[in-house]
DNA sequence: AGAATAGTGTCTCTCAGACAGTATCTT
DNA sequence: AAGATACTGTCTGAGAGACACTATTCT
């Protein structure tokens, strides 16, 4: 006996850290009436013969042109009602991008936008997160995306203290300041200086090149890369 | 245009510590020969109108004649070639349950037995597990369940210093001693008691009830429960 | 009484946070 | 030279591991 089969998809919220904010990629969707919102993350379905992860670069280089990005499934939803027009489970994924690269492909493509996350509780909590653009405000957000980018937050504040994660929000040259930039940004706190230093360089897994930043206002920082 | 779907599948990995190892409940296959081996943790696709977790208490149910567990989503596998039959991808899911449950249920049904999980790598490095049964010997698991229990492992070893997953191992009422085994079984390393005692209590998530096991064969230890 | 395990007190070492100080670059 | 930021040294307190000690129960 065969069942009838849900559709599986897989969604995609590439996330960043622009200006000192986390932000996540949205792309605009033209029937909003019908699945509840504006603004989605990209995604696509699995084909037949893909594998999960092949869907998911898939989707990165067709609907949004990256490639090269790191990557990490995130958790599967599957409640029936997620997607009111038909039963979609989505095997949804998460990808770290240094800023310079998203505010590219918006440029190039009127659809997508870069939508700052923001969440109203502390810690590893947990709840919805809403997404904030500069020009257009709070954006709709349809399917249960809301409570996914929650979700993205909730992961990245976990691993932060056990992985370098963080390092690959970063361009390829970085000094500590944008580092301790990007972990306030997630975990939504301030940090102090000296412990984080030191902690980070504890860990080996970035080293100094003997470069310096240029065109800073004072004094420039040391360029440091990933080991 | 529709697309074939694949077809969803929800895989159960039981688990307990039992004798101070790791334990996991394995499904005898009457299809070795097709699907790769023996024994396969427990499963059963995604129904049209089915919430995913309640696949998993379905299966749990039906297949296991258990209910009342914590459950929790591991990670969703999806290689196109992982079962030989058609292609499933499969939303596994752990589960945790004291050792006396799983004993009723292994003895009730001639087709369901506990294994002892091992692993040959430390920490949280990652890798696959196998499942060795005390008359049996190594079981051959069929699928990619060697690496799912592998899975497992990784990530129980990782939530136990801040979550309190272990508790649920354990008995209504149980030891610090009988807690320490759980951690150890998982860790698969010796911890030392002071510290551990220490850090269980300061966490406030059990209390002494002031009742002492019997039968022991010196001092009885307070039993605790959790708050 | 002796054996075995339950449970506790203390020392030390490591590590993170806080603060203050020094170094270096631009205007 | 002044100002701003990069970077560092030191103090302190919290917490984990190691060890030794006391307490309790059964044979």
């Amino acid at each position: 006996m065969t069942y009838p089969k849900p559709a599986v998809a897989v969604d995609l919220a590439l996330i960043t850290v622009f200006e000192g904010k986390l932000h996540c990629l949205l792309m605009r969707r033209h029937d909003a009436e019908t699945v509840g919102g504006d603004w989605a993350i990209p995604g696509g379905y699995v084909h037949i013969e893909e594998a999960i992860e092949a869907t998911a670069r898939r989707v990165l280089r067709d609907k949004v042109g990256m490639s090269d990005v790191y990557l990490e499934q995130l958790f599967t939803y599957g409640a029936p009602a997620r997607d009111p027009r038909e039963r979609v489970i989505s095997v949804t994924h998460f990808a770290l991008v240094a800023a310079d690269q998203l505010d590219q492909v918006t440029a190039e493509n009127e659809d997508l936008v870069l939508a700052e996350i923001r969440t109203d509780w502390d810690g590893e909590t947990g709840g919805i997160a809403s997404a904030i653009h500069p020009d257009a405000g709070t954006l709709t957000l349809a399917f249960d995306h809301a409570f996914i980018l929650g979700d993205v937050v909730k992961r990245l504040r976990g691993k932060l203290d056990y992985t370098n994660v963080a390092l690959e929000l970063l361009p390829a040259l970085f000094t500590l300041r944008q580092v301790q930039e990007v972990y306030e940004a997630i975990l939504g706190k301030q940090l102090t200086k000296p412990a984080f230093r030191r902690k980070l360089l504890d860990r080996k897994s970035i080293k100094p090149t003997g470069k310096h930043e240029t065109g800073s206002a004072f004094r420039p920082a040391e360029l440091y890369t990933r080991i």
